[in-house]
DNA sequence: TGAATATCGTACGGCCAGGTACCGTTGTCA
DNA sequence: TGACAACGGTACCTGGCCGTACGATATTCA
């Protein structure tokens, strides 16, 4: 059941830099142990066990439950934001440089880690924001500095860019980040994409 | 703290058509409970004694604690559908019956029980079912049929219904909804307006 | 008026998770 | 090699809620 195969249980003074590799293993086993049992079943038992460590480890870690939690949103935020910031950072076609943010925009929203986050936010004002504040609000300036940009260029024609950013939000997700959250499929690579142009497509049509 | 003026308890047998209103009570505690501390901590014990009823009561009514979350989303789907078909019934101006139908389907969606049901539908795969097939998949086919009826008018030109509901959906909610369960304040009357009809605007003009 | 009925109030069992304390063990560093 | 640091394992306490049981009570109906 555990993620990799079973290492030796370590005890003693940890190596130099091995303790960053047990935080990642802990963090592993929260996210193995969220997106399997939901935000309400998972314990902290469980994710100690699952990653080899003991509960008291994760509190002298992470202080409580909400800690760990926290720590797992701000590690998922982390790589989000890279991944946008990489997304609109190449300076190609500025339409093929949205479809590929899209798509990963869409990735990331259907990705199970997400999705089990999220959910666990709905729970918890205080995960929400987090979530909030480490997530959404970090990402969109990105996107709307690249809008900005593209107005700027004549590209397209943005007056309010935080506006801009919602309806492109609208356009590509529409109802998906919902409905995976209730528990529905999320779409396929191929339909991800399709979806990821054809919002695309409108967003320019309706920015010109 | 109760919702209304505390009426006296009653025992005994009950007069023939009390027990609907009583039922009602109990609802509607269910519903304040709901969203003042949220699906996690909702107890039944603190729903019966807020409609003044017993514990006792509730299972038997009820059978468990599933049971009455599932009852309040049928009671929420049910005045959803009915106010939707009541805002695409009549034959008035078509934009402007979307609007209102735009309009009618924010507040929705902003509206505290049907966000409280919804966090708590996203920790809990048999009430996210029941949400998706009372609400969600109740409203859709309402929705696509009076576009498809748009479409053989010559109104809009729609060619996969199901497709267009949720790009309508897209436009006029974007990340509202989501915004909103993660515990941002709802858009208020006069934002809700414009964003409905902003969005109505925008699929009119993708839609010719 | 008497019987049946629906409910209240309360108490109880059971369960499970969060968080704490303690000790033994293992590895590191000087 | 010895002291020290970090950790695993376990046991424990506490609290809370679900679901059930049972007697008491009030109300309706025949």
């Amino acid at each position: 059941m555990a993620t990799t195969a079973d290492p030796p249980r370590r005890r003693g003074r940890p190596r130099a830099g091995e303790r960053e590799e047990r935080h990642r293993r802990v963090i592993d086993a929260a996210f193995a142990e969220l997106v399997e049992h939901g935000a309400e079943r998972v314990t902290m038992l469980g994710i100690a066990e699952r990653a080899g460590a003991s509960k008291e480890t994760l509190y002298s870690w992470f202080g409580n439950r909400l800690g760990l939690l926290r720590a797992m949103i701000e590690e998922n935020a982390d790589g989000a934001a890279a991944r946008v910031r990489a997304a609109l950072g190449d300076d190609a076609d500025p339409r093929e440089t949205l479809v590929g943010f899209a798509a990963g925009l869409l990735t990331l929203l259907t990705d199970p880690r997400s999705v089990a986050l999220n959910r666990a936010a709905m729970t918890s004002p205080e995960l929400a924001e987090t979530l909030l504040a480490s997530g959404r609000h970090r990402v969109g300036p990105i996107v709307e500095e690249y809008l900005v940009r593209l107005d700027a260029d004549g590209v397209l024609s943005i007056d309010d860019p935080a506006a801009a950013f919602r309806l492109l939000y609208g356009l590509v997700i529409q109802d998906t980040q919902i409905r995976v959250l209730l528990g529905e499929a999320p779409p396929g690579p191929v339909e991800l994409r399709a979806q990821a142009e054809r919002g695309v497509a409108a967003f320019f049509r309706l920015s010109s």
